[in-house]
RNA sequence: GCGCCCGUAGCUCAGAUGGAUAGAGCAACAGCCUUCUAAGCUGUGGGUCGCUGGUUCGAGUCCAGCCGGGCGCGCCA
C-alpha cells in the first residue's frame, strides 16, 4: 500500500510513531505498520512495532511501547486513547467525531467511494476466458469468467488502465475436430449412417449447429469442404460464447486470434531466433526447444514433424506480442489444468531476454458443482456437460458471479447450485442484496413520511451533523464502512476478489445489527436524519462493492 | 516418479508483512415480529489448525520431511 493513498489518520499516525522511534534512538527506515484488529477491544488500529524492534534494542517490548506511547500522547489530540496491551501491542482508538467525519467523507464521494490510485498510470493487460470456439462455455468456465471480470474491475477501481483480452485459436487440431464433428452431425441429420470420431465433440450444441445448417442450406452442403464446416461451426460457437459472457456483463476489448501470429510472421521469426540462439534443435523430424537448459525438466517439441507448431510456440509468441505492447503488467488467468505450459512459456521468454516479472499468472483451482448433497457430473465423452448458460438459468447471473468469487482462487470451489438458487437467508448473495433492498425500502418510507434530507457534499456547509451518532452499533457500522477503500486496495493488490465478498457479508451483518438496535424513521427526532444518512452510506458501500463483483444491488426484493 | 495447488468446527470456507482468547456461514439447540422488508436479530454448544521436527520472545501463517486429496507431466490445447 503506497503512502499516498492511505487515509489521513493512518498516515499521520505512522508519521507520529516514526518520529517517536527516532526520538528513542531507533535507526531510521523502519516503517510502522498498523492493522485493524479483529477484536474491537484492541482498538481501531494496532501496531506491533515495539515487539519488532525489541530485539535490536535489547529492551523489553513493553518498555519500548511505553516510551512510544508517552511521546504519541503528547503529539496527537485526535485520538481517544493510546494504550499498551498484551506482550507489547500499541492500540489506538479514534475519537467519535473523527469516525463520523469519515462517514461524511464517504457520503460526499458517492459512487466514487472506494476508488483509489494505487494502480494509477499503470497499463495492465488482463487475459482470461480464452476458450476456443469448439463448443459452448460450460459451467466450469464460469469461475474464470467471473474471477477475471472482478479482477478487471478491481484494477479499474485502483486507477489502472485495463485492457481486457481474449485469446483464441481457430486453427489446428481442435478446430479440425470441430469441423469433422459438425460435418458428421450434418450428414446424420440428412440420414446418413455415419458416426463421430473417437475424439469428436459430442456436445448437443454441435447437433444444434447441424440442424441450423439443414434449415439454412438443406442438403446442398453434402460435399462441402471441412473448412466450410469449421467456419460455420466457429461462427455459431463464438456467437454463443459471447452471448453467454454478455449475460454476465463480461466484455473484452481485444479478441486475439492465434492465427494472426502466423500471418504476421511472428511464429517464423521466433523460430529463427530460437535457432540463432542455439535454443532449438531438430530431432526425429521435429523442432525441439532446449527447455532443460532453461531450468525446466525436459525439452519439448515446438514444431511437429508435420510442420505444425505445438501450442507452446504460439503461446510464447503471443506473450512476446503482449510484452511488445508496453504494458506495465500482463496478467493471465488459467485453470489449474493448464499448469504445465506456464513455466515453459516463461522460461522461453526469459531465454529470449524478456523481463518476465511483468507477467503474473493466476491459477485458479477447479470447481465442483453440487446440488445439495448430490454431485453434478460432467462427462466430456457423452457431451453431457453442464453449460454455463444452464447454470445462469438455474441460479441467475448475480448468484453465479458472487459464488464464483466467494473463494480464494487457489482454493478448490464447491458450488452448491441448490443453495445459490435458494432465496433465503442461507444464500449469501441474498443476504447482501437484502440489506441493500431493505435500506432502499427505509429510504422510501422516510420520503413517504415527509423526512427531507440531503447527502452531505464536500463543502461542509450546511451538512447534517453526524457526530450525534454515538450508539455502539452506529459506530461499529461506520467503522466497517470506512474500511471499504482499504478492502478494495488489498483485494486489487492480491488480485483476490473473494475479500470483497467476505467484506460485503460483514457490512450486511453489521447493518442488520444496527437496524435491530437503532430505530431510524420514528426513532429519536434528532437522530432520524443522521441514521438515515448512515443507512444511505451503507447502501452506497454495498452498491459499490457489488459493482466490483458485477453483481446488482436491487432497490427491492 | 516429478511439478504446482490444497489439508482450519459435523459441512463449505476466511484467516493482511509471523502476534493478543483461531473466525464466518450453514447444520444443531434455545429465544426475538401490534412499529422503518423476520430474505432479519440474539444466545448456546462445537477445534491436538493433517502429522513430525526446525527457525522465533511468539507459528494456522516461515523452513524441512512425511501422510492424505486435486490438477498436470503428449509431435493435444
Amino acid at each position: 500500500m503506497s503512502l499516498v493513498l492511505k487515509k489521513g489518520m493512518e498516515r499521520s499516525l505512522e508519521r507520529i510513531f516514526e518520529s517517536a522511534l527516532k526520538k528513542i534512538g531507533v535507526p531510521e527506515g523502519i516503517p510502522v505498520r498498523f492493522e485493524t484488529p479483529q477484536n474491537e477491544a484492541h482498538g481501531d488500529l494496532s501496531t506491533n512495532i515495539a515487539m519488532l524492534i525489541a530485539k535490536d534494542l535489547k529492551r523489553s517490548p513493553r518498555d519500548i511501547a511505553k516510551e512510544i506511547v508517552d511521546y504519541v500522547r503528547g503529539e496527537d489530540g485526535e485520538l481517544k486513547s493510546v494504550e499498551i496491551a498484551g506482550p507489547g501491542f500499541i492500540n489506538v482508538m479514534f475519537r467519535n467525531d473523527y469516525i463520523t467525519g469519515q462517514l461524511q467523507e464517504l457520503l460526499s464521494h458517492g459512487t466514487e467511494y472506494g476508488k483509489g490510485e494505487s494502480n494509477k498510470g499503470q497499463r495492465i493487460n488482463l487475459e482470461w476466458v480464452s476458450a476456443n470456439p469448439t463448443g459452448h462455455l460450460h459451467a466450469g468456465h464460469g469461475r474464470q469468467a467471473c474471477l477475471g471480470q472482478a479482477i478487471a474491475n478491481l484494477l479499474d477501481w485502483t486507477g489502472a488502465e485495463v485492457t481486457r483480452e481474449y485469446y483464441f485459436n481457430n486453427a489446428g487440431n481442435q478446430m479440425t475436430n470441430l469441423a469433422k464433428s459438425v460435418r458428421v452431425r450434418y450428414l446424420q441429420q440428412l440420414g446418413e449412417p455415419i458416426e463421430l470420431d473417437e475424439d469428436g465433440y459430442r456436445g448437443m450444441e454441435i447437433v444444434e449447429i447441424a440442424k441450423e445448417m439443414v434449415r439454412e442450406f438443406g442438403e446442398s452442403k453434402r460435399e462441402e469442404s471441412l473448412a466450410f464446416f469449421q467456419s460455420f461451426g466457429e461462427k455459431k460457437n463464438f456467437r454463443h460464447i459471447r452471448s453467454t459472457l454478455e449475460r454476465l456483463g463480461i466484455h473484452h476489448d481485444i479478441f486475439f486470434n492465434e492465427n494472426s501470429l502466423y500471418e504476421s510472421g511472428a511464429i517464423e521469426r521466433t523460430i529463427s531466433e530460437f535457432k540463432a540462439r542455439g535454443l532449438a534443435y531438430e530431432k526425429d523430424g521435429a523442432l525441439w526447444l532446449r527447455l532443460s537448459e532453461m531450468g525446466q525438466n525436459e525439452d519439448r517439441v515446438i514444431v511437429k514433424s508435420s510442420g505444425e507448431p505445438t501450442y507452446r510456440l504460439p503461446d510464447i509468441c503471443y506473450h512476446r506480442d503482449k510484452l511488445s505492447r508496453g504494458y506495465d503488467d500482463i496478467i493471465d488467468i488459467f485453470g489449474a489444468d493448464h499448469i504445465a505450459t506456464i513455466a515453459d512459456v516463461l522460461a522461453a521468454l526469459k531465454s529470449l531476454g524478456y523481463d518476465t516479472e511483468r507477467i503474473k499468472v493466476i491459477l485458479h483451482q477447479m470447481v465442483t458443482f453440487v446440488s445439495g448433497k448430490e454431485l453434478i457430473k460432467f462427462s466430456k465423452r457423452s457431451g453431457e456437460a453442464y453449460s454455463l448458460d444452464e447454470l445462469i438459468d438455474d441460479v441467475g447471473a448475480d448468484a453465479a458471479k458472487f459464488f464464483f468469487n466467494m473463494r480464494a482462487s487457489g482454493s478448490h470451489l464447491e458450488f452448491d447450485v441448490e443453495l445459490a438458487r435458494e432465496q433465503s437467508e442461507k444464500n449469501p448473495v441474498y443476504y447482501v442484496q437484502y440489506a441493500h433492498a431493505r435500506i432502499a425500502s427505509i429510504v422510501r418510507f422516510a420520503a413517504q413520511e415527509g423526512i427531507a434530507f440531503s447527502i452531505p457534499d464536500k463543502t461542509e456547509e450546511g451538512n447534517t451533523d453526524l457526530s450525534v451518532l454515538e450508539h455502539p452499533e452506529e459506530l461499529r457500522l461506520i467503522k466497517v464502512l470506512i474500511r471499504f477503500p482499504q478492502v478494495i486496495e488489498r483485494s486489487a493488490a492480491a488480485l483476490a476478489p473473494h475479500h470483497v465478498c467476505e467484506y460485503l457479508r460483514e457490512v450486511a451483518a453489521q447493518f442488520h445489527r444496527f437496524y435491530q438496535e437503532c430505530r431510524i424513521v420514528g426513532g429519536p427526532k434528532h437522530l432520524e436524519i443522521p441514521r438515515l444518512l448512515l443507512a444511505m452510506a451503507t447502501k452506497r458501500v454495498i452498491a459499490n462493492g457489488c459493482a466490483v463483483l458485477g453483481v446488482t444491488a436491487p432497490e427491492s426484493m
